[in-house]
Order: structure tokens, then C-alpha cells, then sequence
RNA sequence: GGGGGUGUAGCUCAGUUGGUUAGAGCGUCGGCCUGUCACGCCGAAGGUCGCGGGUUCGAGUCCCGUCACUCCCGCCA
């Protein structure tokens, strides 16, 4: 036996009991003649004392900090001017008689102690197993494994089965690239990783299961970002039969209320139903698809005011098609010094805007770089158009249609931050509804998919033959909260005829959709109900929850920026006889001259 | 594939207009200390200033290249 208690539980209850706890040695305060060792597993830390000529104070003297050890003693009070509060154990110590070493510890590359501290990530990684032990990373993922298993059991209370797809399957329609295992019993051929289970959940639905999930890992052989992980990441993915979009809502919406409300530390939750904002709702107000609702700024389009103005260098990109929009902020400009707007400027140029137009009023009185070219029916104009009565800063960018809203989401995103408006201790929820079901390229005019070719078109078959395509919608829709992407989903396209036409649009033969996608489409011909859901990310809702900018902050052993695992060596060479039984051989891409590679 | 940021001791960072032997805190090692809880005090070791080239009498500092890490664009619903 190596602990008759945990390192978390020890109480006044326990006061005169001989007791023994094991752990990692977390701190030493060594007085000389007297000895404080902190001891810590994962529930917690007790402090141990030893004097001299204790066996136990010669062994603990010399071992290391997080060294792993047994430890028995006797429970004590702690005298009341030396008990601590901030430890849940604080009120007693234990007195130790005999201490064994379990494991001995080398010198550490980093503190398992400091708290708030920054160490490089790839440091981190390389000794993920000593990060894991620092006390936010742990509780994160403590906070994660109950996250996950709250999903599973109000998912089971809803009526949703859960059910385990396929990890060595076949390319889907996704778009990512595929991850592809070889397969040695058919040289030549591969499985791909699944980008997610959209095909199986689908075909879930023709086998009549009404309600699945899963808590499904999803593989994607794409470049990383701070919300996106390379590689792997989970999805709490599910589907419904015989559902319309509402539906779908209305089981998605509770789900995450509730979620959020058990594990959101009493931040503010959006109430139901969350607000459904059309995607061209969104990106004209908020310039993005995934609006951060904390932030009270809006965006108007004032293209008209900036035509008739003396403003040349707005009036004539205008002329030729550009844009203007505008954001007004309704606060007093006077605090704000000439520096500050200086560095917004700076700012917009570093994100390819060619700068930020103002225009301050207070006092009635209009100032900045651009007021004197302002008419004042024209400034009135615009403060009526943004919303600013007395005092208030208007900020403009032009642009091309769709880059001055790409641009106003950006500027939008931070003036709320630089003005400190953004909502704080608050989960704000938005479905983002109607996604357009085609786009044209603005390069090549060709025109595609806009999202999941396997979305419902609204209006169906009609649409499709009917309608201008760049005016379809889709049943399409996303869920956003602050300004994170936490889902895509769609009622599905479950009949052929209407998949064919809206192949055929994106100018995929039947023969190709036949092809690609024979797998479902066959199965859609012997009766399947209309079914529609969606996929919440997992490791997107732990990072809201945990407050971690990051994703890497709430997985385990996450793959570093270029998807490596530097702890196990992944990817790593594999050898000849493993590639020889794969009828395989590797051609590695040989360095150019000019630096670049080529085959 | 492209852009921004960072790179100085095991870790976090300072290092002036280019100027003697590159510093501090934490950690490590040694010594002192009986009530600490991020214990305290004294001392020591520890450096290819990411790497390569250039400018200069002289480069951590300036220039060019390159590598690593990171954030972003492309990509990814």
C-alpha cells in the first residue's frame, strides 16, 4: 500500500491518526533544524514537517522537488496563528516518521510551481508530462473530462444514442485534405482518417436511428491556428431524423445553456431562443460570420454621404465601386489623446487597410483628419447613421464591397477592445442562419460549394432550377458564441434528384457525384427521412469555458504548430521492411536552388 | 506558400548613440537558519548573445541570409 489518504482530504476530523500519503515533493522550506516539504498529488497539497534527526529529515533533505514519495506521520493542529487559508488542508500538517523515495527526480526545466508563468510552447510540449502537473493545465483538463461527460449524459437524457463510426474509412466530402493510412492487404489503396462521421451519422439516419452523437475525433491534414488545431480535435457530433432547422435549435440551444451555465463560473449566458441573425445580416452589421455579440459596435454602410463629399480620396475610390462603412462609438473622444488614434491607424495598416478615417464630435464640434471635408449636413448625416447623439468618434473604411466589410468586422473587433467595450463574464450565443449555397470565385468566376455541398437548398428542386444560384440559401447554419465558431450544421440534401441538380450547378457530372459519393447516394434511394444536425467542437467549448486562448491549453498532448509531436518523435521514419510489406517507397522532396522543393 | 512578432545562463528577462571582463531574479550546487507556506540569509558554478556571412579599429547592438518558436493570411465550412 503506498497511501492510506489522498494529499487533498486530510481535515481536523483526522487530527492525532497515523496516516500515509504519496506525491511529488512541490516545495521544500528548509529551515536547517527544521524541515517544511509541500506534498501534491491530484487532489491536493499537504504540508509535511520533519525535524532534525527525523530518518525522514535526512531523506527529504537531499531529494529534489518533484521527486515522488511515501510519506508516513501523525495528523497535527496547526497552532492558529500558522494556520493556512489558502490551502483546503491548511488547518492541520503532518507530522512525518518515515519517508521512501518512489521515483527520484532530475533538475527541471521549468517550475511545476509558478503560477501565471509563460514557458516557450515547444519547451512545454517537449516535457508535456511536467506542464500537465502545473496546476492550470491539470484543472483544464479535469474541467475538460467533466465538460465531456455532462455533453453525454444530457445527450442521453434528450434520447440520443451514441454510436462509434468508422476511424479507418474512406475519403469524405468535407473539403479538408484527408489524412491517408495505407492499407497492406490492398497495395496501392488507402483508408483516409475521417474529416468527420458526416457520411456515417447520415446513413445512421437511413438505418432509422433518429438520434445519434458522438463524442467523435475528426482528422484534418490542415495548417493550424489558435482555435484550430493541427491534425486531430473532437466534435460533439450529432444528427436527427424528421427534424426541421427549429428543431434542430431547439435541442442545440438548451444543450450548451446548460453547459455553459454549469461550468461557466456564473458568467452571463444568452437566453433563449439565441438571437438568429441571417448571414447577410451579419456580415453587414457585424463585417464577419461568426460576430462577437459582447461588442455593442455596429457597422452602417455610408458609401452615399462619402459620394457627395469633398473627401477625394473616398469620393473617388466610390466612384469607381468602393464602399464606405462606418462604426460609431459613443463615447466622450476628449480623453483620448492624438497618440491613441495614431496607433489605430497604425494598426489598420498593418492589416492592409490603407488607413483609418475618423471624424471626433463633442461639444458639438467636429474634429480629425477629415472633418474640414465634411459638410455639417453631411457630419449630422452620419452621427444620425451610426447611432452617436452628442458626443462620439465615427470611424470609416472604403474598400471594395466585400473587403470594406471584411475590413469594418476587423476595425469593428477592435475598437470594442481598444475602447473597453466589450462585454466581460459573458457567453453570448448567435445562430448565424441562410448561408448562401453557392459563390462565385471573384478570380477564376467560377462558382462553387459555398459550404457543405450536402446541405438542403431552400426551395429545393425548384430553387435549383428556377433561381439566379448565387440567390440560393442553404438550411445552412452556424453556431457563434463571442466571436468563436463553436459548430457548423445543415438539414441535409437527402434526395438524389435534388443532389444531382446542385452537383450539377457547382458543374460535377452525375457520373463524378456517382463516383465520389456512390456510398450515400445509393443508400438515400431505399428511403431516408429528411435529417439535419450539427458537430459543437469540443475543444472550442473547454477553451471558452476555461478562459484559455488557446487550444493547446485544453488538450492533453496536442500536436505543436506544424503537426509534430516532439515528446513521441510524430511523425517520425518508419522502417524499410514496414514500408516493403505496404508495397511503399518514399520520394522526398529534393532542395531547389532557389530554396524552394521539388519532386 | 506569404506576412508580422520573438530569439541573450536550465527558465523569465535587462543590456544606453556600436566601446573594457555581458547582468538580475528564479532554478542548480555548497554553507547558515526551529514555524515556514513563492521562507529567509551568504557563496559558487553556469553564456557559441539561435546559426552563417557582412560593415567596422571594435558587433549582443547595424546590414544581408538562414533556422527555430509563435500569431495571422492563404488553406480549413
Amino acid at each position: 500500500m503506498y497511501r492510506t489518504h489522498t494529499c487533498g482530504e486530510l481535515r481536523k476530523e483526522q487530527v492525532g491518526q497515523k496516516v500515509q500519503l504519496a506525491g511529488w515533493v512541490y516545495r521544500k522550506r528548509d529551515h536547517g533544524n527544521l524541515l517544511f516539504v509541500d506534498l501534491r498529488d491530484h487532489e491536493g497539497v499537504t504540508q509535511c514537517v520533519s525535524e532534525q534527526g527525523s530518518p525522514a529529515f535526512v531523506a527529504l533533505d537531499s531529494m529534489r522537488l518533484e521527486s515522488v514519495v511515501t510519506v508516513t506521520g501523525t495528523v497535527v493542529q496547526r497552532a492558529l496563528e500558522v494556520v493556512n487559508d489558502k490551502l483546503p488542508t491548511g488547518a492541520i500538517e503532518l507530522v512525518l516518521e518515515d519517508v521512501a523515495l518512489l521515483s527520484a527526480a532530475e533538475p527541471l526545466p521549468f517550475p511545476v510551481t509558478a503560477e501565471g508563468a509563460t514557458y516557450p510552447e515547444d519547451l512545454r510540449l517537449r516535457y508535456r508530462f511536467l506542464d500537465l502537473r502545473r496546476e492550470e493545465l491539470h484543472q483544464n483538463l479535469v474541467l475538460r473530462s467533466q465538460i465531456i461527460r455532462f455533453l453525454r449524459e444530457e445527450m442521453q437524457q434528450a434520447g440520443f444514442l451514441e454510436i462509434q463510426t468508422p476511424i479507418l474509412t474512406a475519403s469524405s466530402p468535407e473539403g479538408a485534405r484527408d489524412f491517408l493510412v495505407p492499407s497492406r492487404l490492398h497495395p496501392g489503396r488507402f483508408y483516409a482518417l475521417p474529416q468527420a462521421p458526416q457520411q456515417f451519422k447520415q446513413l445512421l439516419m437511413v438505418s432509422g436511428f433518429d438520434r445519434y452523437f458522438q463524442i467523435a475525433p475528426c482528422f484534418r491534414d490542415e495548417d493550424s491556428r489558435a482555435d484550430r488545431s493541427p491534425g486531430e480535435f473532437y466534435q460533439l457530433d450529432m444528427e436527427m431524423a424528421f427534424v426541421t432547422q427549429e428543431e434542430v435549435f431547439s435541442v442545440i440551444e438548451p444543450l450548451l445553456q446548460h453547459t455553459f451555465v454549469r461550468f461557466g463560473k456564473g458568467a452571463c449566458i444568452s437566453d433563449l431562443p439565441f438571437p438568429r441573425i441571417p448571414y447577410e445580416e451579419a456580415m453587414r452589421v457585424y463585417g464577419s460570420d461568426k460576430p462577437d455579440l459582447r461588442n455593442p459596435l455596429r457597422i452602417t454602410e455610408v458609401t452615399e454621404v462619402f459620394a457627395a463629399s469633398s473627401f477625394a480620396l473616398f469620393s473617388q475610390a466610390v466612384a469607381q465601386g468602393s464602399r464606405v462603412q462606418a462604426i460609431g462609438v459613443p463615447v466622450d473622444p476628449r480623453p483620448y489623446g492624438r497618440r491613441f488614434f495614431d496607433e489605430l491607424n497604425e494598426w489598420a495598416r498593418s492589416e492592409e487597410m490603407g488607413g483609418l478615417a475618423y471624424v471626433l464630435f463633442s461639444d458639438s464640434e467636429s474634429k480629425g483628419p477629415i472633418a474640414k471635408f465634411l459638410s455639417p449636413a453631411q457630419q449630422a448625416e452620419l452621427k444620425s447613421q451610426t447611432g452617436i447623439a452628442q458626443d462620439g468618434v465615427v470611424f470609416f473604411v472604403c474598400a471594395s464591397p466585400g473587403k470594406s466589410l471584411k475590413d469594418a468586422g476587423l476595425v469593428r473587433k477592435k475598437l470594442g477592445e481598444a475602447f473597453d467595450l466589450v462585454e466581460k463574464d459573458a457567453f453570448r450565443f448567435c445562430w448565424i442562419t441562410d448561408f448562401p449555397m453557392y459563390e462565385r470565385d471573384e478570380g477564376t468566376g467560377v462558382l462553387s460549394f459555398s459550404h457543405n455541398p450536402f446541405s438542403m437548398p431552400q426551395g429545393g428542386l425548384a430553387a435549383l432550377e428556377t433561381q439566379d444560384p448565387l440567390t440560393i440559401k442553404a438550411y445552412q447554419y452556424d453556431i457563434v458564441c463571442n466571436g468563436v465558431e463553436l459548430s457548423s450544421g445543415a438539414l441535409r440534401n437527402h434526395l438524389p434528384e435534388v443532389m444531382f441538380k446542385a452537383f450539377s450547378i457547382a458543374g460535377y457530372s452525375k457520373e463524378e457525384v456517382e463516383a465520389r459519393f456512390g456510398g450515400l447516394l445509393h443508400a438515400f434511394q431505399y428511403g431516408a427521412p429528411p435529417h439535419g444536425g450539427c458537430a459543437p467542437g469540443i475543444d472550442r467549448m473547454v477553451m471558452l469555458l476555461c478562459g484559455a486562448s488557446n487550444l493547446r491549453e485544453v488538450t492533453a498532448f496536442p500536436l505543436n504548430q506544424k503537426a509534430e509531436d516532439l515528446m513521441m518523435g510524430a511523425p517520425a521514419e518508419v522502417q524499410e521492411a514496414q514500408l516493403k510489406e505496404l508495397c511503399m517507397s518514399i520520394r522526398k522532396p529534393t532542395a531547389h536552388p532557389s530554396g524552394g522543393t521539388s519532386l
